[in-house]
DNA sequence: GCCAACGTTGGC
DNA sequence: GCCAACGTTGGC
C-alpha cells in the first residue's frame, strides 16, 4: 500500500471540508503540475493512503489521513472556463490534467506542523522538506509514514 | 506582503 | 535548443 502526501490550502479546501462531503469523499481537482500528474497517473492506486497537508495557512502541517478511492481520471475543471484551474489546452476529448477521488480516513487529533516535521531526523529525506519544493503530490516512504503517525 | 525557488512560455 | 521573462507556490 503506497503512501502519499497531498497539499491543499485549508482556506480553499481543508480536511474539515472533506469530512463534510457526502461519503466524506471528494475529487482532488486542480493539480496542474506534470510531475504530480504523472505520479497520480502512473503510480497512485485505489487503496493508497494519503497524508492530507495544509499549506499556505497559519500552521502548515499534516492534518489527517485520506484514502484514494478512485484512480486517476480526467479533471473536468481543466476545461471549465469558469474554473480558477482552467487550462485552454485541455478538453474532454484531450484531457491534459487528471485527478483522483479521496475519502477521509481520519483527522488527526492535532495538526503535525511543518516545523515539527523539520525537526525530526528520520524525515530529512522527505521531498516536502526540500528547499524550493513545489510539488502538490509527493510520495511518502513506509518508514516516513510510520514515523509521522507516531508523532501524533 | 515579501521573496526565494522553480516551472513554463515564447522569442530568437 | 537556449534563456530571459514571467507566473506561481508557499513559508515566513
Amino acid at each position: 500500500m503506497p503512501y502519499w502526501l497531498m497539499k491543499s490550502e485549508p482556506d480553499v479546501f481543508g480536511i474539515d471540508d472533506l469530512a463534510q462531503r457526502p461519503g466524506q469523499t471528494e475529487h482532488w481537482d486542480g493539480v496542474r503540475n506534470y510531475q504530480a500528474r504523472n505520479m497520480m497517473r502512473d503510480q497512485m492506486r485505489r487503496g493508497d493512503r494519503v497524508l492530507f497537508y495544509h499549506s499556505s495557512c497559519k500552521t502548515p502541517g499534516i492534518a489527517g489521513i485520506a484514502e484514494v478511492v478512485r484512480a486517476a481520471y480526467p479533471d473536468h475543471t481543466s476545461w471549465d472556463a469558469r474554473s480558477p484551474h482552467y487550462d485552454p489546452k485541455s478538453s474532454p476529448e484531450q484531457p491534459r490534467w487528471l485527478m483522483v477521488d479521496v475519502r477521509l480516513v481520519r483527522k488527526f487529533r492535532r495538526t503535525i506542523s511543518l516545523e515539527e516535521l523539520k525537526q525530526h531526523p528520520g524525515l530529512k529525506g522527505m521531498p516536502l522538506l526540500k528547499r524550493g519544493n513545489r510539488l502538490s503530490v509527493m510520495p511518502v516512504s513506509a518508514q516516513e509514514w510510520e514515523l509521522i503517525l507516531e508523532l501524533e
